[in-house]
DNA sequence: GCTTTTCTACGAAAAAAATCGTAATAAAAT
DNA sequence: ATTTTATTACGATTTTTTTCGTAGAAAAGC
């Protein structure tokens, strides 16, 4: 039986990427973070972390009496969760459409251009 | 002023994804559509469209007795819209690992990925 | 020790999204 | 002509998401 993993909404993906991107943190720092933003009151991300808590989103611990938060899963894996479900809702599968609109649309540096050129270039050693 | 075009919700991007694959089309085919995924009722799909015709995300003609609805924004632009969402929130604004992740995860035929070549090639030109 | 600040817990309200039932009526079928 | 089917309109309910206020207790400051 597979766990069916609940995709992060909006308000959850914000606090997610701050996790991801600071490792684990205190409310007051994810709220703090997240009013760099936009204005939300301390309660409400409070709130936010438990819920995710008790949807097993974020683990935590206990430093004191402070919780310190930390995201349950790699930021790789919610990616491509959210990656599938926008390729076939509005890209129709095509996973080369969407490729060639966030290339078209995003400067990217020759280094990562460079990294893209490699892995195509593994594709299709592989495919042959 | 640059009019702000609310993102559609899931249940919207689900029709929209039939509207653009289609073309015009009736609240029952677009019902019907649905279905084949998920089960919906009928007034549920009438009540979307209306909502979505109020927001302007869709136009409609009237066909005698039935409307006939149609998508009033280019499937690009809204791939556009919640792509750029997406790589912010969860790629940390790195087009170059959103690119990677669609291209490691799903299978490009040869002529998509000679397609994705010539544009960073392109790029690569244009940059120097 | 007393006061202020900083936490969590809890509940509830507000806002947004999704679903559906009922009524009215037009069209189609019999 | 009568009945059945298809369609919209409207309102309401339900579910999900987001926001926040209040209370109680620990910690820090004075």
């Amino acid at each position: 039986m597979v766990k069916k993993r609940n995709k992060p909404t909006e308000a959850e993906l914000d606090i997610l990427a701050i996790l991801w991107e600071q490792g684990p943190r205190s409310v007051r720092i994810v709220n703090e973070e997240l009013n760099k933003t936009r204005r939300v009151g301390y309660t409400t991300t409070l709130k936010q972390l438990q819920i995710m808590h008790e949807k097993g989103m974020v683990s935590r611990e206990t430093d004191g009496r402070t919780h310190i938060y930390k995201a349950a899963h790699d930021r790789e894996e919610t990616q491509k969760q959210l990656l599938d479900r926008l390729l076939v809702a509005a890209f129709g599968g095509s996973a080369s459409k969407l490729v060639m609109q966030v290339l078209g649309n995003h400067s990217s540096s020759q280094k990562e251009l460079d990294e893209i050129k490699a892995l195509i270039k593994k594709i299709e050693e592989e495919g042959s």
